[in-house]
DNA sequence: TCGCGATGTTGACGGCGTCAGCTTTGTTGG
DNA sequence: CCAACAAAGCTGACGCCGTCAACATCGCGA
């Protein structure tokens, strides 16, 4: 028999992004409540005991899964963040990326947020939150420095906006008002976050 | 044998109640994902499957819950609303009390936004978070007739508050940043929202 | 080369949600 | 007033799940 040509540097090859990247199929297609490892593993063509060899339990790969969706939200952001842009096109742009992922990404974006995380992966979390803020917080301390942005303390101020822009895409993902209208409409709402509701 | 003397109209009681009862205080405690219809019923000190008479089954009594906790809400944003307060302090004050209500109860929050729902109930669940919504659009229009709020479409100018406020409450419960220094500073972020974020 | 650790398998255990069938109990119409 | 019925609760069973322990296999480094 010959052997098929792929380096299987192991057992499985990798079994951990297998894992994953089954894990995260599943969740798109059925929900977070939908996933299990048993499953997982019959997927992907391991018993029902060899997830247990990379992730401790079940909620280890919730974890892992959540960390990896914070990383991918993070290159979304970076590449969608152009300085070359005036100041309100890029908040919007970063804003409709961020929307986007939201969209494309809804049950992951749940867990992402999810509570149930053990505390040192909390923690971890936190810090993942704090760097796809990051984008957001340069673009407001620019802006801030060239006198476009209120005075005050730029992660307050950040907070504001990054809270603002989660939850419309909270109320995006859990279908209070629809994907398109909020793509559609994501100029205007950045705009009266700049702008405020009074009138001038 | 002499009987109890409290009205038992039936086997239990009202078993019903009492489950949503107990459901919510595991919830507080021990959070969503540890929640069991048969520990439930062990605690409740009925048999394993009477849950079932009461909640097809274990979403249903999610659902229930998540509707209970609109309905909690909503009174508590109902008394928190004071019409004879002028209109900054009035939104705080409506502000302050989601966000006492997200922190007290988090994981419910949690569970009201999910999206695990089935579709009917998420169709109810929609509209209930309309009717949270309804404090904040009435003084919303208010203000608007009177000229403190800049024109457009009220229940998107309402949107782009309650998300505003909606993502704080999150970033507040899921740990991102503490429940007393979001209280503190309510009225800041409330400031920042309504005077927007550029300078004037 | 050999043994050792990493990776995967098998089998078992208890807990869970749900269902079917039975029992108890309150209500109601004749 | 009582018989029949429906609502509410109980028991037992089923299959799935997560997790663990014991065993098997394989690659790599001493």
């Amino acid at each position: 028999m010959m052997r098929m040509p792929e380096t299987r540097p192991y057992h499985h090859g990798d079994l951990r992004a297998a894992l994953l990247a089954g894990a995260e199929r599943t969740l798109r297609a059925k929900g977070t409540a939908a996933l299990s490892l048993r499953e997982l593993a019959r997927e992907t063509g391991v018993s029902h005991a060899a997830p247990g060899r990379h992730f401790k339990d079940k909620q280890a790969l919730l974890d892992a899964l959540a960390l990896a969706g914070f990383e991918r939200l993070t290159q979304t952001l970076d590449t969608a963040d152009d300085p070359a842009l005036p100041f309100e096109e890029r908040l919007t742009a970063l804003a409709r990326a961020y929307l986007g992922f939201a969209i494309d990404n809804a049950a992951l974006l749940e867990l992402m947020y999810a509570l149930k995380h053990d505390p040192d992966v909390s923690e971890q979390l936190v810090a993942a939150v704090e760097r796809t803020i990051t984008p957001f917080l340069r673009l407001i301390a620019d802006a801030q420095q060239r006198g476009e942005i209120v005075e005050g303390d730029p992660e307050r101020i950040t907070l504001v906006a990054g809270a603002s822009l989660h939850g419309i895409a909270a109320f995006t993902a859990n279908g209070t008002f629809p994907p398109q209208a909020a793509l559609d409409s994501i100029g205007e709402l950045v705009h009266h976050l700049l702008h405020g509701l009074r009138p001038r």
